[in-house]
RNA sequence: GGGCGCAUAGCUCAGCGGGAGAGCGCCCGCUUCACACGCGGGAGGUCCCUGGUUCGAUCCCAGGUGCGCCCACCA
């Protein structure tokens, strides 16, 4: 064993025997309980992010604990096939391959998406298992493999029959550049300094005077049907139900009144465009009013534009303020900073289009579901995300599951000559209503999550009653970042009520969002993100996921390096502790048999600390965690046991050994699901190993060692003491012995002072009597707080007593 | 505009009603036979501000300020 513990090697060595040696397996057939945890399958074409290795150590450490505990458990991977975001990775590709998604036709599109995944897709398992996630990997699964496919079209068709699935002309986020229609949900806002340009409207029955209102998009003019005010508005109370006339196509359309129109903005009068707004689609139907297209499918002026038709927004808006400027219509422009939509995947500026899409009603498949969640059959981690879940899916709109993508889930839907519909799992012979065999499939796919939706029982071979089925549905626990709660955890709930009967898993943690370590976002359009897999190259797996679970403290926390070098120096540390113990100990019998102070204190340390640790992960307290075996393993095991038992060691103490042998043991199960390979190492090292530590069984409560492991506390004391003031040992026997080896080392020069001391305790004593003379401290103060003070005063005044003692004797 | 979170040592963060802490960085001393990626010692803080509750507030409450993340159709 070298003194310095390198991981590189070490780690991979693990990886590859766990896995080999199918230690990550689950079996079906295997009765003791489960702990099942579908890990978000991310994108087929994604490379691991800080996020990712994030949820991949808390889940793993959570998987690993359990597993350690007896549980039968699945730690599911597999990959997504996330619908535009591999499309746009292909489409741009293509680009530098001098074609494109529309030269290639679909079909060959599609062949090219599969060639290009086979090449570049599936390059985060291989980081997966580099972070040591124990899942098992025979079970990967992607949701475009035939049999999950089978599952969407059965999903797709129960909603169907039962009337959930619809279509609906509506206005949709149109991105003009991947030609689809996308949810709300796929957008990002960015703010952009543009223009507020205020027209006038005349009115249409000549009489002078007009209804001024304020646009963004000057061009959406020509689609304009109604001008509309609050009702409550002053102003314009006498334009309501007249006529104004709409400025370059010179129609009339009518001034309405409708109380969604905000009456701080602007003039207060709203221009309604029914095809290119959302506000005012729900206006204009409303009202029963036209909707005419003026901008299409390409962000484009459309045929509707008339003599503008083709130009772009920009031209048509330029020769609209042009029009409106000869005749003095246009009353003033100023300068104006919004948001706009974007598409999230090539920021696209999104257009609002009506379109024919299909919908999925939400009013009864989400009742079952905020019907678990306010039952915390489903809770969620920390709990102030249970209330944004609930709400989140109250609010819940219909959702719209068809894409015009092309890479994807088909709709199963075949069309015959006639337009009659016939919804089958697999494709049919012949229509359902007139029996027609010349059938088309819609070229529609679904919306990614649509498929996601149905990953924690998909995976298991669902719809089939499968033995995995059975055996691991539900699961236990989904690990996720908060801005997913929506696109999946809810839509997961709701699903497998739904379909399976039942909550997909009964906990959700939603982690910490890791930003970069100037405080902003990690993002790679930013420059501000951090490999994770440098990360391990510099620092090893097991530094990695200790710091990264140190960071797990609050909603959002800065990355930093600190906390990764704080696990390399606990795993070196581990390491060199057990050079210690295990160069010093062949031959030793098996079992604790502690003898003095030090020993019996140690294993009660152990002890409260596996009580403590149970209790953090318990909690999903992985910072807490961490901290815990840090202290442990740093302070009080090496620090001060081990430099204890030093001198027994080398006189081939044997009993000394055997309890050095298990508590080294007991602390290597507590370190095991944080830092899996450096404490598997040492494992493999201790004499007679029968198992792995992977497998090993948690330690038990330890009842001979459950007592208050206070009864070191006096020895430390004094020797911190003693330490800083550099006054000789007064101690005697074992006492002394821990003493002397703790001490000796730093007792050659004292460079502090034993007087500085004395007055430290003196202050002291002096604020404890001053408190305890408070009569309304000890009439008001809880008595265990009173006590705990007198308890110090005490101890403040032995230990006063000691060094005075001591250094009178000098 | 809404929701949530954060403000404690130079940096990253614990603590959350009765002594202000850790890791890193800094200073001093140690070639001690597990570890110099180490050991020991030390300096460094109006615990964001203002009020309130309490015998007592870094901690609880209210208001403010600053920062961040998420969400949102003000044209």
């Amino acid at each position: 064993m070298e003194p310095l513990y390198k991981p590189d090697g070490v780690e991979a060595r693990w990886q590859k025997t766990w896995e080999e040696e199918g230690l990550y397996n689950a079996e079906a057939d295997d009765h003791r309980p489960t702990f099942v945890v579908a890990h978000p399958p991310p994108n087929v074409t994604g490379e691991l992010h800080t996020g990712h290795a994030l949820q991949l150590s808390l889940a793993d450490a959570l998987v690993r604990y359990h597993r350690m505990r007896g549980f039968n458990t699945l730690f599911q991977p597999g990959y997504d096939h996330a619908g535009i975001a591999t499309q746009n990775a292909v489409e741009k590709h293509l680009v530098a391959e001098g074609t494109t998604r529309q030269a290639l036709g679909r079909e060959a599109f599609e062949q090219r998406v599969w060639e290009w995944l086979h090449e570049y897709g599936g390059k985060i398992m291989v980081q997966f298992r580099r972070m040591g996630a124990s899942m098992d990997y025979r079970r990967e699964r992607f949701t475009m493999d035939e049999p999950y496919v089978r599952a969407v079209m059965h999903f797709f068709v129960h909603l169907y029959r039962k009337g959930w699935i619809y279509r609906a002309n509506r206005i949709i986020n149109w991105c003009p550049h991947h030609e689809t229609s996308l949810s709300d949900l796929e957008l990002v806002h960015v703010e952009l300094d543009d223009a507020l340009t205020y027209v006038l409207y005349p009115f249409a029955d000549g009489s002078g005077g007009g209804v001024t209102i304020a646009t963004a998009r000057p061009a959406t003019i020509l689609g304009d049907v109604a001008v509309a005010v609050n009702p409550g508005d002053e102003r314009w109370k006498d334009a309501v139900g007249r006529d104004v006339i709409v400025p370059f196509v010179e129609r009339p359309v009518p001034v309405i009144a409708d109380d969604r129109v905000d009456l701080d903005f602007g003039t207060g009068a709203l221009k309604v465009t029914p095809g290119h707004d959302p506000l005012d689609f729900e206006i204009g139907r409303d009202h029963g009013l036209d909707e005419p297209m003026v901008v299409g499918w390409d962000g484009r002026m459309s045929e509707a534009a008339g003599e503008l038709a083709g130009l772009t927004q920009a031209e048509a808006d330029k020769r609209i303020l042009a029009w409106l400027r000869e005749r003095d219509q246009l009353v003033k422009r100023e300068p104006y900073r919004h948001a706009v939509a974007l598409c999230e995947r090539c920021e696209t500026r999104i257009e609002p289009l009506i379109s024919l899409q299909w919908w999925c009603s939400m009013s009864e498949l989400k009742e079952p579901a905020l019907e678990a969640l306010r039952e915390r059959r489903v809770r969620y981690h920390p709990e102030s995300q249970h209330r944004f879940a609930v709400g989140s899916l109250e609010h819940a709109p219909d959702w719209n599951i068809s894409r015009q993508i092309w890479w994807g889930h088909q709709l199963p839907l075949w069309y015959c000559p006639d337009g009659h519909i016939t919804v089958e799992e697999t494709e049919p012979g012949r229509c359902a209503d007139c029996g027609s065999s010349e059938l088309t499939r819609d070229r529609d796919v679904l919306d990614t999550w649509f498929s996601s939706a149905l990953w924690p029982f998909a995976t298991l071979g669902w719809p089939e009653d499968t033995p995995d089925l059975r055996a691991y549905y539900p699961g236990s626990l989904n690990t996720t970042a908060r801005e997913i709660i929506r696109l999946w955890e809810n839509r997961m709930i709701f699903t497998g009520l739904e379909l399976v009967g039942d909550v997909p898993f009964s906990d959700v943690i939603i982690h910490t969002t890791v930003l970069a370590p100037d405080g902003r976002r990690m993002s790679k359009s930013l420059g501000t993100g951090i490999d994770p897999v440098e990360i391990i190259d510099r620092y090893g797996t097991d530094a990695t996921r200790y710091g990264l679970l140190k960071l797990t403290s609050g909603q959002d926390v800065r990355f930093s390096y600190g906390a990764i070098d704080e696990g390399r120096k606990l795993a070196n540390k581990l390491w060199n502790v057990s050079r210690l113990i295990l160069s010093n100990t062949s031959g030793a019998r098996h079992g604790a048999r502690p003898k003095e102070t030090v020993e019996g204190w140690i294993l009660a340390r152990i002890e409260q600390a596996r009580t403590e640790l149970e209790e953090h992960l318990g909690a999903y307290d992985f910072a807490g965690a961490v901290n815990l075996l840090y202290h442990l393993t740093f302070d009080d095991f090496c620090d001060w046991y081990a430099e204890a038992i030093k001198p027994r060691l080398y006189d081939g103490d044997g009993e000394a050994q055997a309890t050095a042998l298990a508590a080294l043991e007991r602390l290597l199960k507590l370190l095991h699901p944080v830092l899996p390979h450096v404490t598997e190492e040492i494992w493999t090292n201790l004499p007679d190993r029968k198992t792995r530590l992977i497998v090993a069984p948690w330690p038990e409560p330890d009842s001979a060692h459950a007592g208050d492991p206070g009864a070191l506390d006096r020895v430390k004391e004094a020797a911190e003491i003693f330490r800083r003031s550099g006054v000789r040992v007064p101690l005697e026997g074992e006492q002394l012995r821990i003493f002397e080896a703790v001490v000796k080392p730093e007792r050659q020069k004292a460079n502090g002072n034993a007087e500085a001391e004395i007055e430290r305790l003196r202050g002291e004593i002096a604020r404890a009597e001053k408190m305890l003379a408070n009569d309304r401290f000890v009439a008001n103060a809880p008595a265990q707080v009173v006590e705990a003070e007198r308890g110090k005063l005490e101890r403040y005044r032995r230990e006063l007593e000691t060094l005075g003692g001591a250094a009178e004797s000098l």
